[in-house]
Order: structure tokens, then sequence, then C-alpha cells
DNA sequence: TTGTAGGCGTTATCAC
DNA sequence: GTGATAACGCCTACAA
């Protein structure tokens, strides 16, 4: 049997009150009295009961995160960044890996639903609006990253990926690219498409006409891209240069030059998106867009935390926006290979 | 305000210990007043409140997690594994990332000795045997992966790295190399170790004497073997191929060796361990030994949560063993390149 | 400045 | 089969 409030409070010979009033920093405490009751907890090595806490409180000091998949570095990224904040404020953090599939998402959804956590981030949902608008009516507090769910009550965090893909696409003009492929994630993504406006803005202002046959779908991952960029030599259209809306799509096209005996830069240029850690060491090195994930999963926390705390005024932002950085490497740049 | 189980008992009319009996599957309720509670659950989106379930049950249904990192694979693999059997089991995970820091781990430690978790999974825990017995004394069921506390009572996953290390170095002998190095981890953990003892059986079993010169310790991150293999370069040994204790130090040796234009594996031949997701993707791709990490955190996470439900005997073996597989490839293999 | 009493939502015990 | 009641450990009006 584990010490209560109580065995402090008959051992210091003060009240339970006076002994809960010191665990929780209340300032009327006499400092003798408080010193004295420190003392004694240090001695019986007593520890509040969180869930009694919770009970009595309603709150958990626990924020609850889904990502699709736990290993893909992009999300581990972004919980390093949530974690940093949450345990700095005692927060505890629940990680629900929902291993791509709507069903599981939405099962560990319920485990989390009876009021384990405060609030959650849903990171890529492919939950519906509708079932994300239930959360906050029953009082928890969201967050979305990826898939923004645009309601004010939702808290988000963005990054300006258009406007950076936009550069990426002007920096493969710039090396003298005209015919530039672009391999789109899937479908209800918000960040593919996104990259796909910031490709066709750079296009324009350069004069370049937008063909749309130069874009193919491969679905975030290694294998779409490899298929991809299949699917678009098969159609013959001379491009010079690829620009995929991540990391893990522009591999398959690697690994498509290597069978192929492609030469990358010099027959085809290649920027990616995310700066996975992988892509550092391929050869050549991928250009990339970086994004600062650790950082939007902070200033994401920071929000829910806020608001859970009840520091958040209703006119605040509830968006936070990170920007992104173009990082040039030796898959785009002659200069560099 | 959320329902409760007593409006949901009104609303049934019957008593709050029917509708509990319900929800645990209580097979002495009649079938009928079974269906007729259920209905009720139903129509008012009733959601048992967890914090008052753990208060009465004096447990959480929580798994807590410490990794040095969870940026790195191997530990995002391992967590992937507790996840996939707690969840399966309807437990909750709670993962701390320590940050490769004492204190910060003796935090997180705090936060979750709250009551917050069932048990915890340490990996490779910077942690006392004392402070580790300590939580066992108080209740909570310990596992550890890594550097591993000998104790009857704490529950821990090994795999045969020694073994599997003898034949990486076997396998380098076997491609014609006598003069092996080899890049240790830090000096606290086992696994360095056990792999430095599966170094010298080796050389042992073919009849090469074992230097000591021709060993250096790289702090199992890529900075550290990239002074390591300069280190021994400054020596000027002669040795032939390397052997490293993870993959991440490796990297460092690739680094090193594009640096001084040393060929791998013609001039250097290179084995590592961990088989991390950027090892394929290196020229040449690192031989390396591949744990089953997600297999390991599935067989930890089983053995804590049976001990948890009280399904385990004090005789059952507390340790689980899940082989590794050593992976030949190019940067070992004259003939893969 | 400190103490008393009641309740947070659930389940275990015992009675019917 | 079902129901009344107490208890889990803590916090917070309110009283002193």
């Amino acid at each position: 049997m584990d010490i209560k409030i109580v065995d402090v409070s008959r051992a210091a010979k003060v009240s339970p009150t006076t002994v809960s009033r010191v665990l929780n920093n209340n300032p009327l405490v006499k400092a003798d009295t408080r010193k004295k009751v420190l003392k004694v907890i240090e001695e019986l090595n007593y520890v509040p009961h969180a869930a009694a806490k919770n009970l009595r409180q309603q709150k958990t000091l626990t924020l609850g995160v889904i990502v699709p998949d736990i290993m893909v570095s992009y999300y581990t990224n972004l919980v390093k960044g949530i974690q940093n904040k949450a345990y700095s404020e005692k927060f505890k953090v629940i990680i629900c890996d929902a291993q791509n599939n709507k069903d599981i998402e939405s099962e560990y959804l319920q485990l989390l639903t009876n009021r384990s956590v405060d609030g959650m981030i849903l990171v890529e949902s492919m939950l519906s609006k509708q079932e994300v608008m239930e959360l906050v009516e029953r009082g928890y507090v969201i967050g979305t990253i990826g898939r923004s769910i645009v309601d004010p009550k939702i808290f988000n965090v963005q990054t300006n990926t258009a406007e950076v893909a936009q550069q990426a696409v002007e920096h493969l003009i710039e090396q003298g690219h005209k015919d530039i492929a672009f391999i789109s994630g899937y479908a209800h993504a918000v960040d593919s498409f996104d990259r796909l406006e910031g490709y066709i803005k750079a296009l324009r202002d350069h004069g370049i006409p937008f063909r749309p046959e130069l874009v193919e779908n491969g679905d975030f991952n290694q294998e779409g891209g490899y298929a991809a960029i299949q699917r678009l030599w098969a159609k013959e259209l001379d491009f010079t240069a690829v620009f995929s809306a991540n990391d893990e799509m522009a591999l398959g096209v690697y690994d498509a030059c290597r069978e192929g005996s492609i030469a990358i830069p010099q027959e085809l240029a290649i920027v990616g998106v995310d700066n996975e850690r992988v892509s550092r060491y391929l050869t050549p090195p991928l250009s990339t867009i970086n994004q600062l994930k650790v950082e939007m999963g902070y200033a994401l926390a920071e929000l829910l935390i806020r608001q859970i705390n009840g520091e958040l005024d209703d006119e605040h932002d509830r968006i936070a926006i990170i920007d992104s950085q173009l990082c040039i490497r030796g898959s785009s740049d002659y200069k560099r290979t």
C-alpha cells in the first residue's frame, strides 16, 4: 500500500488540506509549515496519485498524438518537438501509430477519448471533419498537422509549403531546365496540393506552360515514386528534371535511375521535400526542402497546452506558421556533383 | 458535463452496478438487461471515465517507455513493437525521450511514477540498479532492453549479439581479411561488450591473435566513428577491414573513407550492426547485423502485460530471446560491388 | 493561516 | 440477477 496524503498529514501533524496546499504551491501556507511538510514528504517518499488528482480536477496533463507511422522520420521529428514542449510543462505524451489505417486510427481515438488526455494532435489524420468536431464538442483541445481540417476551433501548424516549392522549381529553372515533371502525393493531402501550386506558379512566372501530362501521383512512398517515374518515361515527354512532393518518392526515382543507368543530375535533376535523414547519404545527395518539423511540433503543442491551461483568449490566433528552407545538393546542382 | 454511469443507469431503469457489470462483460447480467443497457449507452454516447476507473482499480492500463532518443530508428523500431502488442491488449503507451541525458531520464521517471503507468520499459537506461529496484519495490513491472540490469524481478529481452558478431567477423575472415579493427560503443553498453566478445572469439577460432590496439571507442555515433577510424589509421596498423559496433559509427567511417579516397570494400571492408534504414542506401550498401527490433519490443511488452494482468506465475522465464541475422552487402563482399 | 467535509466516477462487497 | 453502499486519493468551498 502506497503512502497517501493523509499519512503525510498525520506524520507532519497538519491537515491533508495543508499538505495539498504545499504540493500545489499555494502561497497561503506559512514557510515553517511548508518546510515541515516537505520534510515528511521526502522522508516517506510520498508521491501523489495521478488518477485521483485527474479525477478530482478533471484534467490529465496528458496530450495524445496520433501519427500515421511512427517509423517515418518526418513524424518522429514532429513528435520530438511536441514532447519537448510537453515535458517542459509537465505534460505527458501518449503516442499512437495509426499504421496508415483509418480503422486503427479510429480505434486509438476510442482509446484516448475516455478522458485519458486533455488534448490531441492529429497528424495527417484520415478522420472526417465531423468526427473531429465531435471531439471538440466533448471538450477536447484538438490540433492538426498536415491535413488541416479548417475550423476556428481547431489548432493548426502550417509551413510555407507552396512558397518554398515554388523556390525549388525556380532553382531547377535557373539550372537551365524547362521541362520539369512533378510527382505528387496522394489526393487527400493538402501538402501535395500546395506543392503542386508552387510548381505551377514557378512555371507561370517564368513563362513556361503547365503541362498536366508531366504530373503523376506517387502516393508519397518509395514504390509509388518508382512507378510514377516509369509512367512518366513511358510517355516520352523529354523532361530533364523532376520535382517530387517528398523525399520518399524521390528514393523510388533514384532506384529507377540506377536500373536505367540514368545519371543524376546530368540526365535527370531531382528535388524532393522533407529532408529525410537518408537524403544526405544518397549518391548524389538529394536536394530537398527542409521543414523545421521539431519546431512545428513544438509550436503546436505550445498552443494546445496554453489553451488547456486556460491561458489563451478566444481571439488568439490558432494557427502557427513555421517557415521551411530549400537545401540545394548534388541531385540538382551540377556544380556540386 | 459528460454523461456518467448513473445517467445511463437512470435512463435504463437499472442500478449503476448493473451498468458497470455490462461494461465489464460480467456474465451475471441477463441478456435482456444487457441489451437494454447497451442501447442506452449507445444513445447517450456514454464513455467511461478512465481516471475514475484507474483510481478504483489501482491500474492504468498504460505502459511507459523511456528511450535515449526517439529519432534513432533503432529505438523507434522497438517502440513500434511495444505499441503493437500494447494496443492489441487495450494498453496505452507513454513515450519519453531522455535525450541521452541521465537527469532528463530521471525527470521523466518522476513524471511516470505517480501511478501514471502500470509498468515501464527502460531502453539503454542510464539509471543505477538501485533506482530501478526501488520502482520494483513500489510495485511497478519493469522491463529493460539493451543495458540489462540483471535481477530475477526485472524483465528483459536479449538477442544473440555475441554469436552474430562472431559470424560477422568470420565472414570478414572468409573474405580473406586477417587484420580486422573493431570500433566499440561507449563503455556502459552491454551490447558493445558482447560484440567485442564475438569479435575476439572469431579471431581466436581462426588462429588470429587479438590485438587490443586494433580496438577504438566511437561512442555509438557518427562523429565518434569518424574519429575512431582516424585514430586507428594514425597508428599505421595496416588493417584491411573494420567491424563497427553499430551502423551509425560506420557512417563516420564512410565519411572518412570518402575524404581520404579509400575504396570500400577494396581497400577497407566494413560491417556494422543495426541495419539502419540509411545503410541500404549507402554506396556501397553497408553489410550489417539486422536485429529484429520490432519483435524484440513486442516480446518484452507481452511479458510485461501478462505480468500486469497477473497471468504469469513466479517461475515463468523473464527473459525473451530474439535472434538476429547477418546481412551481407557490398561493403564487405567483393562479389557484390 | 489552517482544518472539516463532501464529492469527482467507478467498482467491490455484501445483501436481497 | 440485481441493487445499495462504501471506498479508491485528492482537491476545494467553506468554516474557524
